[in-house]
DNA sequence: AAAAATAAATGATATTTCTCATGTTTTTTG
DNA sequence: CAAAAAACATGAGAAATATCATTTATTTTT
């Protein structure tokens, strides 16, 4: 049997059941882990690898609503309100994940309080960052969206050993997350290496001004050249 | 002792506590019920009126992420997370409503899975909201927002015996929702009425044609004239 | 390594949306 | 009720962003 290790429910979700049916599961780069409208027979655990999770607009473009790298919960919210997913879920590299049965889950919930206060905190978290995304495409402009989304991929995934963000996306990828067209993204990417606040090396993005995105994430009216 | 009797919590936390400090509240129509960065000591279940969540930019905009009505509680995102409120709340009406304190919150919370279930369920229908106004923001234009807005808010208030939304909301209030200028959202507001899927008079709305409302909100490329 | 496929970049133009100025209507106040 | 204030409306022009066509670079495949 295999057991949940990295999982950040860990201590709740595996001391209390005996994950009969839980298994681990890989899903290669590019491949779709979930589809919308699918009913879900429990949740993942990501352990290694990133994921993008995703709304398809009828006009066929693609909203990205996170990158879900590992100790992160995927199906969870369908799970709660007990509906089918409302978002499709693509692996961006291999990914490791283990699968939680709902049974095993709803035990959690009905018999571990602090598995539930976990949850909520979880969700609470995320409902923090969705508002504040909501503000970001409401409120501001590409380039602030690209300064905000820079420093939060750095936070969330790290840098390597060089300095550069620990994640590649595709242009075409920053710009579903930010809201706007690939080659607006590459337009505002590309000045904002004139400006040297960042670094392009091949797939691999390096923050060289960290201090001037916060400031025009901000959106203290930096006007750029 | 003032009883959270309209509380759709009602059952788990009026149960299982004895509410010392639980207080019944007036704010008078467009007061402030807390700004961004207040301590919250508990959370406000409304019982009557509507209030508006939101967020201010740097440039001087504001950002409605909500619009609540009775029924629902107000700084619940913020005591899950322990920290200060990260949104503003401000009556539009004249807003009843129980203030509940920590403490209470914190005792249903570690003794009651049910409500803790009920919390969960809550946030994650708030999640997908979210995600969908996300999606919204990120790739529909102007009249399909406002399109979709108008519907849910239809949907979220009800309507009047005479069939016009339950609700009254400033043209810059539904701007600010919709995240456009509120000349843009004038300017489609009155296309819809030319078009005859909303009659608007004095304060009142009324949807006339739900049906090409729902078809702009799905994206389909209907041109408005 | 060459060919093919994919991704990134760029220019020109079209479209959407914003901004500002101003006018009108509605609501509130004295 | 009249005056003032607030909300609503509209036009013209500016700015931001999207779209489309095309080119260049990079990665993958054969």
């Amino acid at each position: 049997m295999n057991h949940c290790i990295s999982c950040v429910f860990h201590n709740s979700v595996c001391r209390n059941t005996s994950y009969p049916n839980s298994t681990s599961t890989v899903f290669p780069a590019r491949t779709t882990i979930f589809e919308e409208g699918t009913p879900l027979k429990g949740l993942y655990c990501i352990k290694k690898g990133v994921c993008k999770i995703l709304k398809l607009s009828e006009h066929g473009g693609e909203q990205i609503i996170q990158f879900l790298g590992e100790k992160t919960l995927l199906g969870i919210r369908s799970l709660i309100s007990e509906e089918t997913t409302n978002l499709r879920a693509v692996a961006l590299t291999e990914v490791y994940a283990q699968f939680i049965p709902l049974k095993a889950v709803n035990h959690a919930l009905a018999t571990d309080p602090e598995f539930c206060i976990k949850l909520l905190k979880t969700f609470a978290k995320y409902v923090k960052h969705a508002d504040n995304q909501i503000v970001a495409l409401g409120q501001h402009q590409v380039g602030e969206r690209l300064a905000i989304f820079l420093l939060e991929l750095k936070s969330q995934f790290g840098t390597n050993t060089d300095g550069s963000i620990n994640v590649y996306l595709k242009r075409e990828e920053m710009a579903n997350f930010i809201g706007t067209a690939t080659e607006s993204m590459i337009r505002t990417l590309k000045e904002f290496e004139r400006n040297e606040w960042i670094k392009i090396c091949r797939k691999a993005i390096y923050i060289i001004d960290e201090e001037a995105l916060y400031h025009l994430a901000k959106g203290c009216h930096i006007k750029l050249a």
